[in-house]
DNA sequence: CTGAAAGCGCTTACAG
DNA sequence: CTGAAAGCGCTTACAG
C-alpha cells in the first residue's frame, strides 16, 4: 500500500533511516552495493517519501507558489501551462494562489510565507510601481525568491520576465502611421496598469513622432467596448485605426465597426495584443502583437529556480521578442 | 519578521505552547482571559503557524490536489476559478498537477498521493471509463477523497459533478430538427471521451426518432476544422445544420463555410458547446450550449470539503442544469 | 561508508 | 482549563 515510511524500507533493507535518506538525497555517498539494495527495496515497497516530512526538516519544500489574479483570462492560463511544465522538470510542485479583488493582497502574501514555499512567481500585468515595492519587500524581507512574470517595472533589482511593451506599442502604430492611417486610436483600459502605460507611451511616441496628438479611449469594463462606448464616442469622430490593449477589446471593437457598415481593413484598420485564439476565430482575423506568454511563464520558472538554488543569476530581468502577426484586419 | 513560532508566542504570553495551539485549534477549550493574552501577542508578534509542521503533527495539510491536463482550455480555466472560490472560502490551498501526454498518469497520480494532499478533485472531459475506474482504485486504497469535476461516470461509488450531456446533446439536435433542417451534422473528436460519447448519444438519440441517419465527423485535431477537413468532407455533401461539441469546432466550421459562400443561419444553422467567449465574439455570434463551467468547479470543490470532513454525504453525483443559449448562428 | 541522535514546528492524548 | 511529553516522518551534522 501507501503507508510505507523510510523505517519500513531501513527495515527491510538492513540499514539504518539515514542511509536511506542518504540513497535518495545523495546517493554518491553511499556504497553502490547498500544502494541498490536499498532502491530494491524502495521500488517493492512502493515508498515515496512524505513529502511534507522532509519539507519541515529540511526547509525545503520543493514547492513555489504562483501568484495570480485571474485564471480566467487567456494569458494567464497560457503561462500556468510554461511553468507547469518547466516545475515538472525541475520536480517542483505548484501551488497556486488568487488574488481577488475583496481580498487583500498583503494578507495573502503572508499567507504564502506561512506557506513555506520555496520561491513566488507574481503573474499579473495589473501592477502598478507601487505595489511592485511593497511584493518586493514582503518577500526579501522572508529571504523568499521570486519573479515577476508579465509585469513591467523599472526597478532593477526586481526580477523579472516580459516583452518590451512600449517598443511593441510603437511598433504597431508606426505600422498603422505607414499604412498612412491618421486617425489612429488606442483602446485601452480605465484602470492603469503599467504594462498598459508602457503600451501607451509607445503609441505616444509614434504619434508624436508622426506630428499627430495621441487619442486614447477607456473602456469602462476591462475587456470590451461594448455598442454604447462605440455610439457616444466614435460615431461623431473619424477613426481609420484602432488598436486595442487586448485582443478581445480590439475585436469587440471591430465587430461593432463592421455592424456599423464600416470596411475592414479598407476603411479602419484594426490590431490588438497578446494573438490571442481570438484573434484567430474573428472575421476578418485580427493582426496583433505576439506576446510569448508560454515562454514567459517556462523563463519565469527558470529563472526562479536558478534563484532558489542561489547560484549567482547574471541577468534577473528578461525580455523576451514579440512580433507583429499581420492578418486581414489590416492592410 | 516572519520567523516567529509558536514557541516564541508561548514564551511572551507566558503559556504553554500546547495553550497556543488549542487557542488556534480549539478556541473553545481556553480560558476566555487566556485566549485573548495569547491572541494579542500572536497579532503582536504577526505569528502565523507553519503550515508544513501543522501538515505533519496532524496529518491534515488543508491542501487539496486539482488534477487537470490542459489549463489553456476555456472550460478549465473557468473551473479553476470556481475551485478556487470556494476552496478559498474553506481555507484550503491548491495544489496543481497537470498531466501531459507524454506523462504516466498512474505515476502522477502515486506523487499526489505523496504530497498529503488531504482531497483530490479530477478535472477532465477527457476520461473514458476504464481510466475512471484505475483513478478510483488509488484514491480509495490510499483513503484520499476524490471528485471527478465535469467527468462522465456510470459507476454511482464514483462522486461527480456535472450537466447532463446526453440530454443537452438531444436537445440541441432536437431543435435543429424543429427548425425542419433534415442534414444534421455533429462535429466530434477523433478521440474518445465519454463527454462526448454523451453528446453523441443524444444527438444520435434525437436523429433516429426523427427516422435520420446520424452522421458524426471527427477532426482529426481536437478543437478546429480546417479547410482541408471541409473539402474533402463536406463540400460535396448536403449539410443543413451542424453542432460542435466544443464552440471552437463549431466557429471554425462557420467560418470555413462562410468563406465558402454558405449563408449562416439562412443555408446552414450552427451550434456548439460551452458558450465560451469564442461563442460571443464570433460572427454570426453562436447559438451555444451553456455549461455552468465555473459552478462545475465551485460545486464540485464544496462536495470535495464534505467528504473530506467525512460528514455523510447524500448526495455524491451532482448533475447541474444547463441551457440553449440560441443566437444569429441559428434560426 | 554508515549509524545514533537531535531537531524541524507543530498537534494531541494523557494527567492533573 | 493547562502543561509535560510523545510523536508526525523525515534530514543532517557528528562520530566512528
Amino acid at each position: 500500500m501507501s503507508n510505507a515510511t523510510i523505517y519500513d524500507v531501513a527495515g527491510a533493507a538492513g540499514v539504518s533511516l539515514a542511509t536511506v535518506s542518504r540513497v535518495l538525497n545523495n546517493p554518491e555517498k553511499v556504497k553502490e552495493e547498500t544502494r541498490q539494495r536499498v532502491l530494491k527495496v524502495i521500488k517493492e515497497l512502493g515508498y515515496r517519501p512524505n513529502v511534507i516530512a522532509r519539507g519541515l526538516a529540511s526547509r525545503k519544500t520543493t514547492t513555489v507558489g504562483i501568484v495570480i489574479s485571474d485564471v480566467t483570462r487567456a494569458s494567464v492560463a497560457e503561462m500556468l501551462g510554461g511553468i507547469s511544465d518547466i516545475a515538472h522538470n525541475y520536480k517542483y510542485s505548484i501551488k497556486l494562489f488568487s488574488i481577488r479583488e475583496d481580498m487583500d493582497v498583503m494578507d495573502v502574501l503572508k499567507d504564502i510565507v506561512a506557506e513555506q514555499v520555496d520561491g513566488v512567481l507574481y503573474l499579473n500585468d495589473e501592477l502598478n510601481e507601487s505595489r511592485v515595492e511593497e511584493v518586493k519587500e514582503i518577500f526579501q524581507d522572508n529571504q523568499i525568491p521570486f519573479v515577476f512574470a508579465n509585469v513591467v517595472s523599472d526597478d532593477p533589482e526586481v526580477p523579472m520576465v516580459s516583452i518590451d511593451y512600449e517598443k511593441a506599442g510603437y511598433e504597431i502604430t508606426k505600422m498603422m502611421l505607414d499604412h498612412h492611417r491618421k486617425n489612429v486610436y488606442l483602446l485601452s483600459t480605465a484602470r492603469r496598469y503599467s504594462v498598459n502605460d508602457k503600451k501607451e507611451a509607445g503609441y505616444s511616441k509614434a504619434m508624436q513622432e508622426a506630428g499627430l496628438e495621441p487619442k486614447i479611449f477607456r473602456t469602462s469594463g476591462d475587456t470590451h467596448v461594448n455598442r454604447q462606448h462605440f455610439k457616444t464616442f466614435f460615431s461623431d469622430k473619424k477613426v481609420d485605426a484602432a488598436i486595442g490593449v487586448r485582443d478581445s477589446i480590439a475585436v469587440s471593437f471591430m465587430n461593432i465597426a463592421i455592424d456599423d457598415g464600416v470596411k475592414v481593413p479598407k476603411d479602419l484598420s484594426v490590431a490588438g495584443f497578446q494573438n490571442t485564439k481570438y484573434a484567430l476565430l474573428s472575421r476578418p482575423n485580427l493582426t496583433s502583437i505576439d506576446v510569448p506568454v508560454y515562454d514567459i511563464g517556462a523563463v519565469s520558472m527558470r529563472l526562479l529556480t536558478k534563484l532558489m538554488n542561489a547560484k549567482d543569476v547574471d541577468n534577473i530581468r528578461i525580455i523576451l521578442p514579440h512580433y507583429i502577426v499581420k492578418r486581414q484586419s489590416t492592410i
